[in-house]
Formats: C-alpha cells, sequence, structure tokens
DNA sequence: TCTCTCACTTC
DNA sequence: TGAAGTGAGAG
C-alpha cells in the first residue's frame, strides 16, 4: 500500500497524523491524554489491540504490510532496527512533561537524541535524518503546575530536516556508532537561517528518526525513508521553562548547567548569596563607614566572610538534599550510558521529594502560578490568558504513552520506536498526482531537466515562508487555520522560495541548481545540506552560504501517513518498516558526529 | 511571553 | 584559551 504525501488524507492516517501535526478527533480539548502508541494504532485500526503493558503488540501479519512498492522490497534487502538511547533520561524528562527551550539563537535538545542501530547492510551506505512535528493542533499553557491546552496551534513554521553531517556513509560505520542528533539546535526565529529547526512555543512536538538507503544526498527525494518515532522524545517547546522540576532535571542533568546545581559553587547560590548579601553588605559598609567618622573599625567587620556567614542559607524551590555529592563532573556520556546510575539519580530525586508534603507542593506550585501571573500582569501580555480556552489536557499525558501506570520502568519499552508505515515517493508520483498547482507547479520537465534548472535565487516569494505573519494574522482563529490548511491541500498548490544567502553555521545549503529546486519543490521542509561531505557530493556542488530552500508547511504532516504503525514486542527493537517519502530541506551539520570510520574521515568520536 | 545579559560550565 | 552551551533573572 502506498500513499502520497501531497494527496488527501485516507481515513487510516489519523494516527499518525496526530503526530504529524494533524489534529486527531480523539485527540481533542478534555481527556485527550490517551497514549501516543494508542493514538498510533487506535484510530484507523480498530481491530488493532493495543500493548498491554507495553508486553503485547500487534503481530505484524495483522497490518498492513508497511513497506512500499515491490520495487523497494527489492531494494530494500536489509532490517534496520533503531534503538534510543538515554531512554531512561528520556523518561525522566517525560514522566514530568519534557520542556526545551528555543531561542532565538537555538538552543540544542536536551536530553540528547541519539539512536544506536543496526541491522544494515554493512556495504550500504545511508543517509540518516531526524526532523520535529507537532503532534498536534494545538497551544498549550502551563497552568497550576500542569500543561493545558490553550487553544489552537498557531500556524507552523517553515520545517526543516536535519540530516546527519556523517551522511551518507555505511551501515558498518553507522552501527559502529552511536548516532547522536544533538548539533540540532532549536529556534523560534523564523527567519532563521542557520539552518535551526524553527519551533513554535508552547506547542508539542514529536521528533523522528528517518533511515533512507541511499548513497548520495541528491538522491533523497526520490528515495524511500524509514521513520521511527520514540513517544518518550515528545516534548514542548518554550522560551522559558515553566515547571521547575523540568529546570531541576535538566540541571541535574546537563553538564553545562552545572554551575547551577545547588551542590555545586556555581552561580546559583553565590548570585543569591550575593543577593542575601546586598542589604547586609549596605548596612555593614554604613556601619563601617559611620565608625570610621567615628574614629574606630573593625577589621572583622570588613572580612566579607562575615558577611557570608551572616546570610542565611539560600533555599530553592526544588532543593537538593545537601548531602548529595556532586559527582556528576563527567558529562554527559557516563551518565546517559549508564541507566543504573541514571536511575539511581532518579530515585534521588524522588527521595528528596517526600519532605515536602503534596499539599505544600500543591500550594507552592499555586503560587508560582500566581507569581506567573502576576508578572504577566505586570508586563501587559494577559491577554493571552484570556482568550484560552481552559480545555484540560489529561494531567498524566505525557505519563501515558508508554506508561503503564504501574511499576513498570518507562525504560523497558520506551527503547521501542513504532515504525510509521508509509510509503513510497518516487518522481514519477509526483507528477501523477499533482494537481492544480499554479505556482512553480512541478512538471515532468524538472524531472528530465534535473541539474540543469537555472539557479533561482533569493526573491522569489512564498506565503508559507516570509509572508507567514501574514498567514498568522490571516489565521488568527481556529477556523482560519483549519481553512488554512485545508486550502493549502485542497489547491495542492507549492510555493517556493529560496531564502536570502546568510550566514550558516548549523549547515549549508544545496546548491539548487542540482537537485534543490526539485526537492524545494516538492517537499515542505528546507534542505540543507553540509558542505564538507564526503566524496559523494562534488564540491563544486556546494555554496557554503547558500540558502536552505524553504518550502511551507509540512504536507505530510498534514494527514498523509498512515496510521497503521506497530511495534514489536516488548524487549525487541521494532524494525523499521515504514517508508515514507518526502524529505525535504534538509539540515545537515558542518561537523560530524558519529565517526571515526573509514569512509567519514572527518568525523570524530561521540 | 519573550529577549537579553550574566556568570558559570564544558570541551 | 576561548568558543559555545547552560539557567537565572531583569526588563
Amino acid at each position: 500500500m502506498s500513499y502520497h504525501p501531497f494527496l488527501p488524507p485516507q481515513p487510516s492516517d489519523f494516527a499518525i497524523g496526530a503526530m504529524l501535526g494533524r489534529r486527531p478527533p480523539f485527540l481533542s480539548a478534555v481527556g485527550c491524554g490517551k497514549p501516543i502508541l494508542e493514538q498510533l494504532v487506535g484510530a484507523g485500526e480498530s481491530n488493532t489491540e493495543l500493548p498491554s503493558r507495553g508486553l503485547d503488540v500487534p503481530a505484524p501479519s495483522s497490518h498492513p504490510q508497511p513497506r512500499g512498492t515491490a520495487e523497494h522490497e527489492v531494494e530494500f534487502e536489509d532490517d534496520p532496527v533503531v534503538h534510543l538511547e538515554s531512554t531512561e533520561l528520556w523518561g525522566q524528562f517525560h514522566k514530568i512533561g519534557t520542556e526545551m527551550v528555543i531561542t532565538k539563537s537555538g538552543r540544542r535538545m536536551f536530553p540528547p537524541f541519539k539512536v544506536r542501530c543496526t541491522g544494515f547492510d554493512k556495504k550500504a551506505r545511508y543517509i540518516l535524518l531526524m526532523d520535529i512535528v507537532a503532534a498536534d493542533n494545538c497551544r498549550y499553557k502551563f497552568h497550576n503546575s500542569r500543561w493545558m491546552v490553550a487553544g489552537k496551534s498557531d500556524p507552523e513554521m517553515p520545517k526543516r530536516m536535519y540530516i546527519h553531517p556523517d551522511s551518507p556513509a555505511t551501515g558498518e560505520q553507522w552501527m559502529s556508532k552511536i548516532v547522536n542528533f544533538h548539533k540540532l539546535k532549536l529556534t523560534n526565529n523564523i527567519s532563521d537561517k542557520h539552518g535551526f529547526t524553527i519551533l513554535n512555543s508552547m506547542h508539542k512536538y514529536q521528533p523522528r528518526f528517518h533511515i533512507v538507503r541511499a548513497n548520495d544526498i541528491l538522491k533523497l527525494p526520490y528515495s524511500t525513508f524509514k521513520t521511527y518515532v520514540f513517544p518518550e522524545t515528545e516534548f514542548i517547546a518554550v522560551t522559558a521553562y515553566q515547571n521547575d522540576k523540568i529546570t531541576q532535571l535538566k540541571i541535574d542533568n546537563n553538564p553545562f548547567a552545572k554551575g547551577f546545581r545547588d551542590t555545586g559553587n556555581g552561580r546559583r547560590e553565590k548570585r543569591s548569596e550575593i543577593e542575601h548579601l546586598k542589604p547586609v553588605l549596605q548596612l555593614k559598609v554604613k556601619d563601617v563607614e559611620q565608625k570610621k567618622d567615628s574614629g574606630s573599625s573593625d577589621d572583622s567587620s570588613c572580612d566579607p566572610a562575615n558577611y557570608f556567614l551572616q546570610v542565611p542559607t539560600v533555599a530553592t524551590s526544588t532543593s537538593k538534599d545537601p548531602c548529595e555529592s556532586d559527582t556528576d563532573s563527567d558529562g554527559e556520556a557516563k551518565r546517559l550510558t549508564h541507566p543504573s546510575e541514571v536511575k539511581s539519580r532518579e530515585m534521588s530525586t524522588t527521595s528528596r521529594q517526600p519532605k515536602e508534603q503534596p499539599d505544600e507542593t500543591l500550594q507552592r506550585e499555586a503560587t508560582n502560578g500566581t507569581e506567573r501571573q502576576t508578572r504577566a500582569k505586570a508586563w501587559g501580555v494577559q491577554k493571552s490568558l484570556l482568550n484560552v480556552h481552559n480545555s484540560v489536557l489529561c494531567p498524566e499525558h505525557f505519563k501515558t504513552t508508554l506508561d503503564d501506570g504501574g511499576d513498570r520502568p518507562l525504560t523497558n519499552t520506551h527503547a521501542h520506536p513504532y515504525c510509521l508505515p508509509t510509503s513510497t515517493f518516487v518522481g514519477q508520483q509526483i507528477m501523477s498526482n499533482i494537481r492544480g498547482s499554479t505556482r512553480f507547479m512541478p512538471s515532468q520537465s524538472h524531472f528530465n531537466f534535473i541539474g540543469s534548472v537555472p539557479f533561482m535565487a533569493a526573491g522569489v516569494l512564498s506565503p508559507w515562508s516570509t509572508n507567514l505573519p501574514a498567514d498568522r494574522e490571516r489565521c488568527s482563529d481556529s477556523g482560519a487555520i483549519a481553512a488554512s490548511n485545508q486550502e493549502f491541500m485542497g489547491q495542492l498548490e507549492f510555493p517556493l522560495r529560496f531564502q536570502q544567502h546568510g550566514p550558516i553555521s548549523q549547515a549549508c545549503s544545496l546548491e539548487p541548481s542540482s537537485v534543490g529546486l526539485i526537492i524545494s519543490q516538492f517537499f515542505p521542509y528546507n534542505y540543507m545540506i553540509a558542505p564538507t561531505h564526503g566524496p559523494h557530493i562534488p564540491a563544486a556542488s556546494y555554496r557554503p552560504r547558500c540558502r536552505p530552500y524553504t518550502v511551507p508547511v509540512g504536507l505530510l504532516d498534514r494527514g498523509t501517513a498512515r496510521t497503521d504503525a506497530y511495534h514489536s514486542k516488548f524487549g525487541v527493537d521494532v524494525k523499521g518498516s515504514s517508508v515514507v517519502t518526502v524529505p525535504v530541506s534538509v539540515v545537515v551539520d558542518s561537523k560530524l558526529e558519529i565517526g571515526g570510520g573509514p569512509a567519514s574521515p572527518t568525523s570524530r568520536p561521540t
């Protein structure tokens, strides 16, 4: 069975659509906390059993074979299995409700997205990619210590797909290392020119991992995609942390935030101490001055240490047990590769909590909420609060994905990706399926003349990129957004835009005259390819300051994917069998992360 | 809600 | 040594 990302969704597309940005009918406001897995297999496949406690898995035979066309059956002789690393850590975050900070200058994800791959054909070459798609069509707010739906989502940001900088590499190389996507950066800057992944704040997202068997990035648009989703990596993008527990978890686990750990000598304590010291110091200085004026002095009173001793201990809302030593200076590598340590940390974290009564917690959190509102009022942004629906998302919605609510650690099942069966996407299909485009209508000739299409640089307008604010305005209400989406789907228009040239730190784009032009017209992503990649792409094809191609909304994410996701039995990694299409604008690092292999001379060990 | 600066960290 | 990655906090 195959589908095309630009064709109207099929009835069975609901579940994946939920994850890919299309609002699923069962994921509406109240009580929408169905497990993602349930969403995945429940909507379109009514006869599909849900994995009870993560153990029972629908037999693959009960699902339509998610492979692509027959020709791809032949093409794919491998059987990739993907395992998410740091599942313990992801699980800890997921239980609370993972938040990822997005900034204008770009922020990394933490926990980092890392996978371990097996089942590759050792000799074949693969391209590994990652993208982040909207998990639903909702905007959220953090209210009363919970994430709640706060209305319809804002218009989608331009989609970008991140190609792992080692791509393409042989299966042997990929399998020899943990594939790390920590260089991927998140931003809320819609006009970002670095190739960062652009997200909307206060929206929920789901990272996806893709495997493409191809020996050349230029072949991406014609290649078969195998897509993997790890529900525990779902997160809400924020410009500032909302949940103190997430903040503390990040501080506890991210080496770069070590300075904020209570047990360290970090700035948090120092700054707090200084803040508390200020009045004391001022008084003391005053006192000293007065004494000086009176002709006397007190050396001891001039010793800052004495002032320090007079300052009460600073307590934070998420204070840790002072007895807990800070032995995590080894960095994330060690931390993330020792689940037992992570687990013990989790227990340690838990052990800190009992000192605080639930009521106190609620009271404190409510107070925090009040403080936030007060602050919001002060800054005159209360209107956003007045405009929410207050629809309550299942309070445990983050927890429900794979957690059966029992004692089973999230890790047990979180390691298993859920393949997203999709379909095969080839150029001819595009040709036969696209209709009604009025702008940059792809034609067969585009394919025939790949490589000879003139370079069309900056300046081509698109309502999906720089015009997005206008679109946002037009879609100021949910109906308009839906209408907008519908309009886009209905017209099947493929506006194209080549962004202006600009500095690119995270990635560079491919010279559009080769294949980018074609790609940019068909795929709702930016295609950004690193200039430093191996011998597979002629150096002449790269233009370091070249632009990514911004193409609008994720059509794939608008209901074109199929729903019959499935996963393997508990304890067994899921085999990739989804075949998506459509990459699109792909972002690639200029630095390599997995590596050391012969085909990746510039790579370095993780 | 968001942006910016700061002091701290890792690498 | 310095670039880059952190959350806190002010605005």
